[in-house]
Formats: structure tokens, C-alpha cells, sequence
RNA sequence: GGUGCCUUAGCUCAGUUGGUAGAGCAAUGGACUGAAAAUCCAUGUGUCCCUAGUUCGAUUCUUGGAGGCACCA
């Protein structure tokens, strides 16, 4: 059987660097699972690999949709796995490369089938909730799904709301499209996690990162997409602080702290997420030949 | 040199009419099923600048000192 090689870890750790080395190795190509770095627009904040990284290993969905794209987990999936197939036919292992936990798992354990919710129902049921208020959402979410009431976050209004929009336009409860069962996938799975012992390290190499995306001309690229400020795919660590600066509400320094700042809490939360996957082994960055190692034992024993 | 104000959590600051203290931010832990770099939840942290008084008891009042800021010389 093939053999997927996932390679995580928090944000700024040095991913794509040892992910590229690790694909030398193998010659083989990169499958990118990084929610942000599929839009063309936005490659500075997001810190897309550079054209060289790009020219030597082939990667995919970098920088292949536009942040105007409808896209979500699940269409990820299908063209992921699609793409895998006709890969796999002619490397082997594949490598797997992002922090974007839901988007890591969807690949490795496949998400329930629930119907998408197209553009005038999502904002038919969100202006109704900003004119009601949570506790009216709750209650109807309570009439919908009372099933999933009993397990929802009721202070989430997004969990709510993107259950009762299910509700609606599918007409069936919402909890009835959750089984909790893993998919199975045609290939082995072999989960690789980069972390720094020393959180300390990883918050300075963050901070530094963001002090030079600032000086390739992160400021530049936000401005060119502030008149799109209100799309999903700008609700953007690096950028929704920059256009706070724009609308005149903090100076530049406060958004580049404000920009280190959440960077910090988004490696934490991706820390946080990695930590009940006992499947994942663990390597500091600078061990990519006993990456290598492992991934050759592993593969050997399967 | 004089006068006034300030000194409390890692940071910015509340507060205690005298009974050893609390917000925001940071930090840390957690949840997570088509918006996920999103969204949501939880948790501490203290020589209350030092000193000597008054007091049963002082971070709070008084004396003296140190540091900071402002104004006047």
C-alpha cells in the first residue's frame, strides 16, 4: 500500500524547509494543507515557500485560488484525494505539509458528508442572527436539532449557526449527518510532528518572521486587497491587523505587535490540537535525517 | 534647590472610609465535522518601593528615605 507522509507542526517552525528536504530524499512532491496558503492574493502573510523552494519540488494547492473562491475543508478533500490518486501512480511516499489542523484531518480521517450551504441561506440565517441576538439562535436551534443542542458550545454562535443552516436547507436535523467514523483511506499514514522543546525559541522565530514579512512588503500586499476585507479568506492572521492600522485604529507598531501576538496564540491552539493525536512522532527541526530514518523503518514495516 | 503628583501581577492601571487585593492585555490549559490562521471556553499570577511610627491589625494614615514625572527657580 502507499504511504502518506504527513508533516506537521505549529506555525514558523520550519515546515517547508525540512518538508522540502524530505522530498529531495524521496523525490517526490508536496501536497500543501495550509487554509491560507491556497490564495494567490495573499503569499507575503501567509508565507508561501519561495519560487526556488516552488521550481525544485512540485507542490500543490499553493496559491492555486483566489481569496474571492468559495472554498472549504470539504472540497479539500475531494480534490486532495483525487489528486493523491493519480500521484500516487507514479511516487510513493507522498508528502502532506501544513498546520491547518481540520484540514489535516479531513485528509487523514475524512469528514462526515453534510450538504454545503450556498451564499443566500448562510446570509438569510446570519442577518437573522444579528437581529436576534444568541439566546434567540440557541432556542432555535433547540426547536431544529435538540440532539445536537445537548452538545453543542451554546456560547459558539458559529457552530450554531452553520448547524441551523443545515437544518433548513437540507431539512433533517443537522446531528443526523454526524456518524463520528473514521474514513478509510487507500494509503498508510505516516504522521511526522515538528515542534521546539523551547516555546521560547519558537515565539522569538515567530517574531522574526513577522518582522521580515513586514520587510518584504506585507503592508503593500494588505492594502491591495483592504477593499475585500469582509471575505472569509481575509479573516487572516497578518492581514486583519494591518487593516485596523488602515482604518486608523492602531498605529503600524501596535498591528505588527498585534500580528506577532496572534501568531503566538495560533501556534499554541495548533499545539494544543496536535497533542491528542498520539499517532504523530516527534522531531525537533534540525533532525531531518532521523526524520528520514523513520519514515524509511516505517514504510518497510508496512 | 522648591512645590505638586506617582510607585500595586510580566505590562497598563483600578482599589482597599485601616481587616494582606482585581480588571484588561500578556502567559498557560482546553473544545473543535463545509467560515478552522475561523469561532468559543477555562485558569493563575503579588515583600501592594523601602524605613520607622500610630494601631489589636498598615498596602491604605503619619515621619524619613529611594526612584520616576511635571511645574517653578
Amino acid at each position: 500500500m502507499n504511504t502518506l507522509v504527513v508533516v506537521l507542526g505549529p506555525t514558523g517552525v520550519g515546515k517547508s524547509d525540512i518538508s522540502i528536504q524530505i522530498a529531495k530524499h524521496f523525490q517526490t512532491e508536496i501536497i500543501s494543507a495550509d487554509s491560507r496558503q491556497f490564495f494567490k492574493e495573499i503569499s507575503i502573510g501567509t508565507a508561501v515557500p519561495d519560487k526556488k523552494d516552488l521550481e525544485e519540488i512540485p507542490h500543490h494547492f499553493i496559491q492555486n485560488k483566489s481569496i474571492h473562491d468559495y472554498y472549504n475543508v470539504s472540497s479539500f478533500e475531494i480534490e486532495a484525494l483525487d489528486l493523491m490518486e493519480a500521484l500516487f501512480k507514479k511516487v510513493n511516499p507522498l508528502l502532506l505539509v501544513g498546520g491547518s489542523m481540520l484540514y489535516l484531518d479531513t485528509i487523514c480521517f475524512g469528514i462526515d458528508d453534510i450538504p454545503t450551504v450556498d451564499a443566500k441561506t448562510r446570509k438569510l440565517v446570519n442577518d437573522w442572527y444579528e437581529e436576534n441576538g444568541i439566546d434567540a439562535l440557541k432556542q432555535r436551534l433547540l426547536e431544529l436539532d435538540p440532539e445536537y443542542y445537548s452538545i453543542v458550545d451554546l456560547n459558539n454562535h458559529k457552530r450554531m449557526l452553520h448547524a441551523v443552516e443545515v437544518c433548513l436547507i437540507s431539512g433533517r436535523k443537522y446531528s443526523s449527518f454526524r456518524t463520528n467514523v473514521a474514513k478509510q483511506r487507500p494509503f498508510n499514514v505516516i504522521k511526522i510532528g515538528i515542534n521546539l522543546e523551547d516555546r521560547k525559541i519558537l515565539y522569538e522565530r515567530i517574531n522574526q518572521r513577522v518582522v521580515s514579512m513586514i520587510k518584504s512588503g506585507l503592508v503593500e500586499e494588505a492594502r491591495e486587497v483592504y477593499p475585500y476585507r469582509n471575505l472569509n479568506s481575509l479573516n487572516t492572521v497578518g492581514y486583519k491587523e494591518l487593516f485596523s492600522y488602515f482604518d486608523g485604529t492602531c498605529s503600524l507598531d501596535e498591528a505588527i505587535d498585534m500580528i506577532q501576538r496572534n501568531t503566538r496564540k495560533y501556534a499554541r491552539k495548533q499545539l494544543t490540537w496536535f497533542r491528542r493525536d498520539s499517532q504523530i512522532v516527534w522531531f525537533e527541526p534540525h533532525q531531518v535525517p532521523e526524520i528520514i530514518q523513520c519514515i524509511d523503518n516505517k514504510m518497510n514495516v508496512k
